[in-house]
DNA sequence: CCTACCGATCGGTAGG
DNA sequence: CCTACCGATCGGTAGG
């Protein structure tokens, strides 16, 4: 017989189905976990090639750098917290259920990309120019959305805090504090914690909780 | 005439006096600084000489290893971390009010000591043992006696979150996120940053914040 | 405090 | 995908 029984394609098909991850969604995967354990520049090539049973230098079939690695992770990463805060206060007009679903979003992000969030919040440093100002700069946009909406609030009179901006780095800072903690196969989902931080938020601004209302 | 003009005795007393600091000391500022801005491993040795004005090797007679100079920095650091905690909390029976001196001492050291904070929270996979172990063992007591407090709150029926260990943590890292961004040069002193969140940490467990108290 | 230098390890390339 | 290997850099030592 000619040709292989199954094809590259139908190979393709089945490892798609079965969530096999391809050569460079493995590598990534590794990079993720290894990064996040013991950080860039604590990360040999070598290590991750090994975590995958390969040698450093096949690694480069698959990718340009170790550097354009950690940009991948972490400029995906943010991008993809970004549409998610996006996605989440779209889904009123209401301001406190606006801050309330943007740090549901916030901290369920943070726990479901615990990794990945650490590394973006712990290796900007390690960014080589020019993605480390565009990321510094997805940063700072994210911050200003953020105290932008507590402002509003308290402008609405619907909030109390005497320091939006003082509230808003908190409410963001402690989602960040979750990817250092947080482990999926705990006894806390994400989104059971999303919802007790979302509570916390609203208390932090100092608008009244509506009981009842989850 | 014989011996120097000035004793080496003289010498250090007025090094002492003008805050010039001794070399080991010099070193260990290098050494923060460089820490907290391209972390650990992406700091060498021949880094920290160069921005002292020495070569390399020099450093060797004032330290042991680049990893005894972390070591040092960070279990110090948490040591006196722990010990502001501990003043601050003893000096009131009330629980509410333990809480707010203890958020404002955590807020506090995490803006007056923001690079040692930060190393702290950031570094502690390039500890070796058995520092690294001590540390998240030091680590570890500090956020239960934080989780104790709180816990302590609702029990006696002054606080009403239905989360005590939920809003313990978050507690701890909105503290730890300050390290990440506050500037000693900036418009707020890391007093007036503590009374702030002081009343944040009381907001989120629920505890009403009695108005004028400050 | 320095220069000279060590073995180990790094990210990455050549070539198959 | 591998072996063989590159120049650069690392933490640290010897010796003065």
């Amino acid at each position: 017989m000619k040709g292989p029984a199954v094809s590259a394609e139908e190979l393709r098909r089945r490892r798609d189905l079965d969530d096999v991850p391809s050569r460079p969604q493995a590598i990534r995967e590794a990079a993720i976990a290894l990064f996040f354990e013991r950080g860039y520049h604590g990360t040999s090539m070598r290590d991750i090639a090994s975590a995958l049973n390969m040698r450093a230098p096949s690694l480069y079939n698959h990718l340009e750098s170790k550097q354009q690695l950690l940009q991948d992770i972490m400029i995906s990463d943010i991008t993809i917290m970004l549409e998610e805060f996006a996605d989440a206060t779209a889904t009123t007009t209401d301001i406190i259920e606006k801050i309330r679903r943007g740090a549901e979003a916030h901290v369920r992000h943070h726990a479901r990309y615990a990794r990945e969030s650490r590394i973006g919040n712990t290796e900007i440093a390690a960014l080589e120019e020019p993605s480390q100002s565009r990321l510094k700069s997805l940063r700072r946009s994210y911050a200003a959305e953020w105290r932008g909406l507590v402002e509003q609030a308290v402008a609405q009179g619907r909030a109390s805090t005497p320091a939006p901006d003082l509230a808003s780095s908190a409410i963001i800072d402690m989602g960040i504090g979750v990817a250092r903690w947080f482990r999926t196969d705990g006894r806390l989902t994400d989104s059971t914690l999303a919802t007790y931080y979302g509570d916390f938020a609203l208390s932090l601004i100092g608008a009244p909780l509506m009981k009842g209302t989850s």
